[in-house]
DNA sequence: TTAAAGTTACGTCACTTACTAATGTATCGA
DNA sequence: TCGATACATTAGTAAGTGACGTAACTTTAA
């Protein structure tokens, strides 16, 4: 099944956020997109879903725009993909109809828990460009 | 994202397969899909993708149907997955178009790779309905 | 006060999913 | 060998979803 592209673009547009953590200051809307080559409108509405998730803050007005609501080291995958999926990563939307239904379920149930462990174990400093930690595991 | 239903009705039918594997019998579509209340129409194609995986055995004409190739403790739910989806369970579509497009997309093959790696622990013989296997971990 | 920036709601078009239906093909048994 | 039976394959389709674009609204610094 494929990733959500919205899920991806989450992605990158915190990872965008957090190469420029320390720098203190707000990035626009504008910026994040170009940077990640993304469109404008749509970045909006999934940095709303990451606000309203509490991993950005969102300031408006004139000199808005967006900042990590957390250090990078601190949101992981997990975090992401919870925000824009919901409350699991893989659905499984079996009901009881039918004798293996239920064993079906419970079983993907249980894939869906190990890879939230998986997903919390990559940090969102990790996904920065050009940041030390990715040369472990990058190709 | 939601987990196909396509790939937990193939499931279900290996499931159902598996549950009267020591009989040495052919199943036919019909059975199987009343047992698991599937569309029959719908459970042949599945089927079908099944047989090309190598995961069941068909035999046509009067008195045909289909049968496991391997033991249920053979086949893992990773097996399915893959028949099922193609080269990837998640599959993340990104290019290197952005910044942190190739960081993005490398974090996320590596979470398909371990969650692979998850599906692999868990059996088709753990998905049959009334078997020992499910106590432990079943709600 | 005004211009810049985020917020929200709505629209939409292409694509995918989950089927049904129809037709073809192989095999067993009489 | 013939026909009933069961799998195989292809085509068609209705409903839903994803990935956007558009537009009107609200907030805030200067």
């Amino acid at each position: 099944m494929r990733l959500p592209l919205k899920t991806e673009y989450a992605c990158q547009v915190l990872a965008q956020l957090a190469s420029t953590y320390s720098e203190e200051g707000v990035r626009q809307v504008e910026d994040l997109a170009v940077a990640e080559n993304l469109s404008p409108n749509y970045s909006v509405q999934i940095l709303t879903v990451l606000r309203q998730a509490g991993l950005v803050i969102s300031r408006r007005g004139k000199n808005g725009g967006y900042l990590l609501a957390k250090h990078p080291d601190e949101i992981t995958l997990a975090d992401i993909a919870l925000a824009m999926e919901g409350g699991s990563i893989i659905e499984s939307s079996l009901g009881n109809e039918g004798m293996s239904a239920g064993n079906v379920h419970a079983a993907w149930v249980r894939v869906n828990e190990a890879l939230l462990e998986n997903c919390r174990e990559i940090k969102l400093s990790e996904l920065v460009a050009g940041s030390e930690d990715d040369s472990d595991w990058m190709i």
